[in-house]
RNA sequence: GGGGGCGUAGCUCAAUUUGGUUAGAGUACCAGACUGUCGAUCUGGUGGUUGUGGGUUCGAGUCCCAUCGCCCUCGCCA
């Protein structure tokens, strides 16, 4: 016999995804001993990360949490953690016996205060592997300051949890020594940077979080106004105009480090809210934007991380880097630069390189060194089947033998001069596979850097602690958007055109270059600016250009076009993401190990359970409906 | 919106190609022992709706369908 059931629990709105807390007697075993009182009668001396051998013989008091406990039944050791580090603290009944009664409670996560003498560790029990450990705190007194439910996971840099646990038990997880370091080492360069700032006498100005929702650009949050029901504002994607605006107004030099917020899909290196360092500044030209950030960048790696390096950063004009790399973002720590071979390709036997030739594809390839051996037919396959994500149809390949000779079932196509020819342009070498893709432009540059990145990876071409930074310089003032048959800004629509370019602007806009630039580090873009217009009638041509009405213009940027024609300096300005940054220093992979409290890939918030339902009663009071 | 990976004890994982006895291990947790450990050790123990819902089958962790969640990625991110 079964007993019946109980009611399944209902079912969780999607929107709060977070579970009520287990909740166990393990916290009540020390209530009966000690009053868990406040205030604490115990006042902290030290942290747990700094008791050295000249520390011996003083009295001290340390806090933190148990973070593990040895019972041999008489002594008791504990390593007390703080965010500075572990200590051991001793409890042995013939030393205080009270202590040691008091301590036979505690569990891991139970907060703790210790009054004792720091002494050296015994003949042959140094531990070389702490920091302290030349040390140990004999406890004279103890204080229980809060017990703690067993955690579901544990305070180790080791164990890997799931991602999931992590968020939803945030403030777990960021007391795990590894996610301190991360914290504590953005709060270190963000110290690094204002100091930098404000030594060159920047301005430090704050730009509304309630703004004005513009359609260009990302998919912007808005906020309803209550005032104002079925008005909306935007919360900002940046404070670009903003901080346009305040060049006009005459601060000269402005920074800040602002939140940014666009309603866009999320990537390990995107979170919808980010942080930017934004800069601005009058009567410049690009090259003060270069030597300030390459300025910045050297200080920033040699006060937190030590490491001197090389300025001013290589150039790499826009074409080029597309030529080379396929991406505007390359990553320079490792070569195998993309080749060109549409005229050998042009001219061989193969259809599927002559086909797409002749319907305005190219023919482009690299060159994997050594990679032959490591990479059978069924890897190429996979690799294929990989790329099909960028659009590729297929990847043509080579081998080249022990003897030099080049092996595919394509080989055939090629005649022997023509192999000559491939082999020398591409510097093949026994033992090297070469891989080609034959496409349209886009899907050609696409699928090369992915395959780029993914074999520098495969292959172990980057170098551990290499940080390769570079500036893309000369992007196109416009790209063509197909689908609106228009002009597209490549950076925005405040972008200063190249003075060689501004007469072509009308008759090829897509021949036009900008003064526009990004920053890029190991792959990586870290952030972007331009030299802005200053003169009303370039920023009216340019809003024709787009497409963009006077009516549409002014009603949408109407405060800045005015703004322009009461004496705007010339002036420009970057903006770098420094969530980014913190990840590339710290060598992680994800955003989320340098944000406290990341959104999930849906952009959920797991430990508040953020975005929730709202009242219906807030609902009515701004005017809203959910129709959905 | 598309493609892919994952979901089994509090946690991290396993479960013998192709469905078969009572779903195991490490760790955590609980109890006992132990006075120099430091990922303590030893002994014993608790702990499972195999994400959820349906289906196929004599029989489902395993196969099928749907759905939810987490991760990677394409599109998207001026």
């Amino acid at each position: 016999m079964t007993a019946a059931r109980p009611m399944p629990p209902p079912t969780r709105p999607r929107s709060l995804p977070c579970q009520p807390i287990r909740t166990t007697r393990r916290a009540a075993r020390c209530e009966t001993r000690t009053e868990r009182g406040f205030p604490m009668h115990l006042k902290r001396t030290h942290t747990c990360g700094e008791l050295r051998a000249e520390h011996v013989g003083q009295p001290v008091t340390l806090c933190g949490w148990v973070h593990n406990r040895r019972d041999h039944g008489g002594v008791i050791f504990i390593d007390l953690r703080d965010r500075e580090g572990l200590t051991q603290v001793v409890f042995k009944p013939e030393h205080n016996a009270e202590a040691h009664a008091i301590a036979d409670a505690f569990r891991s996560e139970y907060v703790i205060a210790c009054r004792g003498q720091v002494r050296h560790r015994i003949e042959g029990m140094v531990n070389p592997k702490m920091d302290t450990g030349a040390v140990e705190v004999y406890v004279d007194e103890v204080e229980l300051l809060n017990a703690s439910e067993t955690p579901p996971f544990e305070i180790e840099d080791r164990l890997d949890v799931s991602q999931e646990l992590r968020l939803r038990y945030r403030y777990l997880d960021l007391r795990r020594p590894m996610m301190q370091r991360s914290l504590m080492f953005r709060s270190q360069c963000f110290g690094v940077i204002r100091d930098y700032f404000a030594r060159q006498g920047f301005v430090d100005v704050e730009t509304p979080l309630l703004t004005k929702s513009t359609p260009e650009g990302a998919r912007d949050y808005l906020v309803p106004s209550r005032v104002h029901p079925g008005r909306f504002f935007a919360l900002p994607q940046s404070p670009q105009l903003f901080k346009q605006i305040l060049m006009v107004a005459g601060f000269d030099r402005y920074v800040q480090i602002v939140k940014c917020l666009r309603d866009e899909d999320l990537r390990a290196d995107r979170q919808p809210e980010f942080t930017q360092l934004d800069v601005e500044m009058s009567f410049i030209d690009e090259e003060d934007i270069y030597a300030l950030i390459e300025g910045l960048m050297a200080e920033v790696m040699q006060k937190t991380l030590g490491i001197a390096i090389e300025t001013p950063f290589q150039r790499i004009p826009y074409a080029d880097a597309m030529e080379r790399y396929g991406t505007d973002k390359p990553d320079l720590r490792f070569g195998m630069e993309l080749v060109n071979v549409g005229d050998i390709a042009g001219a061989c036997e193969f259809g599927v390189f002559t086909r797409a030739l002749e319907a305005g594809g190219q023919v482009r390839g690299l060159n994997a060194k050594g990679a032959a051996p490591k990479h059978s037919r069924k890897d190429i396959d996979t690799m294929t089947e990989w790329l099909r994500d960028f659009g590729a149809k297929g990847l043509a390949w080579m081998k080249v033998d022990e003897g030099g000779a080049l092996t595919s079932s394509i080989v055939k196509f090629f005649s022997d001069e023509q192999q000559a020819t491939l082999k020398e342009r591409m510097g093949a070498e026994p033992g090297d596979l070469l891989l080609f893709v034959a496409d349209a432009p886009a899907v050609v540059a696409a699928s090369l850097d992915g395959l780029r990145r993914r074999l520098g990876a495969e292959l172990g071409l980057i170098a551990k602690d290499s940080f390769a930074f570079c500036w893309v310089v000369d992007f196109p003032m416009f790209l063509w958007n197909a689908e609106e048959q228009r002009p597209d800004p490549t950076h925005h629509p405040f972008t200063m055109p190249h003075p060689e370019d501004l007469d072509i602007l009308e008759e090829r806009p897509l021949d036009a270059r900008a003064y526009a630039y990004d920053i890029v580090l190991n792959g990586t873009e870290l952030g972007g600016g331009s030299i802005r217009i200053h003169r009303p009638d370039v920023q009216e041509r340019i809003f024709r250009l787009l497409n963009i009405g006077e009516e549409e213009a002014q009603e949408k940027f109407g405060f800045l076009l005015d703004a322009l024609k009461y004496g705007a300096p010339p002036h420009g300005g970057i903006a770098l993401g420094l969530d980014r940054l913190i990840m590339l220093l710290l060598q992680r992979d994800s955003l989320r190990e340098v944000i406290a409290f990341p959104k999930t890939q849906r952009a959920v918030e797991l430990m508040t359970g953020a975005p929730s339902e709202v009242s219906a009663r807030q609902l009515q009071e701004l005017g809203l409906r959910i129709i959905t």
